[in-house]
DNA sequence: GTTCATGCAAATCGTTTGCACAATG
DNA sequence: CATTGTGCAAACGATTTGCATGAAC
């Protein structure tokens, strides 16, 4: 069963960081600005916050869902649909960012090169059931 | 200046792999399907090779652009916009895919959960040379 | 024969974990 | 006081790198 949670300092103050912040912070730019005001913080707490932050919904971790690389052709671009389930990977058409890119580039002053698109959900077989394969990683 | 390239058995190899392939491979799974053909390979190598394929632009790397995990606060979706110089993260409004993960869900099966969209490119001060801040990473 | 590619092993680096002590409720 | 949070340091796992040898041109 899951753990009671309390307060504790130093994750409020990683919390009020992530409000306060434009940035998308690595545990390590965290780390930096907490030690100001906890100068004993250890860089292992840090990331023992983010994930308890991260199992709460409270915080997303923008990785890749999954702890290896992966490698593709780079031929045609295309989106991807992870599984949650089995973390397969599955290539669908991409999706037209035109207007859109567009309407960005003029408001926002961006260049625009490429782009990458992720759907995460249940892969058909997962979601019936039937296939559930291994989990590749 | 830039290295010349010479063929080798196991990088044309790997190329082969990577184009038959449905899978979006990890450098291990590589290693394994190499090593029936080449039974010395190295995984080192392996990494080698996948560093020189996706510099000449032959192979996509599915990382997150950064080798460090990246956090933010888990509010309302948003795309991001990655600049490819100065490694900043901006939040952009995000895009609809209503229509097509309807499509989608009915030709493929799939159960579409999240979406995650990153743009890439150069941003408005780094594109124009003002800005020009310093890399994240 | 000069330069690049390889295998091997050690090193690197972001992240995770075990432990003894401190803080929370 | 029962339990969670912390700092510290060691462990982990994916990736990178140094070096001596082998293959390509």
């Amino acid at each position: 069963m899951t753990k009671k949670l309390r307060r504790s300092k130093q994750r409020n103050r990683m919390l009020e960081l992530l409000r306060q912040t434009e940035k998308h912070p690595t545990a390590t730019w965290l780390y930096d600005e907490l030690r100001a005001e906890f100068p004993t913080v250890s860089l292992g707490n840090v990331y023992r916050n983010l994930s308890i932050l991260v199992e709460q919904g409270t915080v997303r971790k923008l990785d890749f869902g999954s702890t290896f690389d992966r490698y593709e052709l780079a031929d045609e671009q295309h989106a991807h649909f992870v599984c949650r389930s089995c973390n397969g990977i599955f290539d669908l058409p991409m999706p037209s960012f035109a207007d859109y890119t567009g309407r960005m580039s003029s408001t926002e002053g961006h260049e625009f090169l490429s782009t990458r698109v992720e759907f995460f959900g249940l892969c058909r077989d997962c979601a019936d059931g039937t296939g559930q394969t291994e989990p590749d990683d």
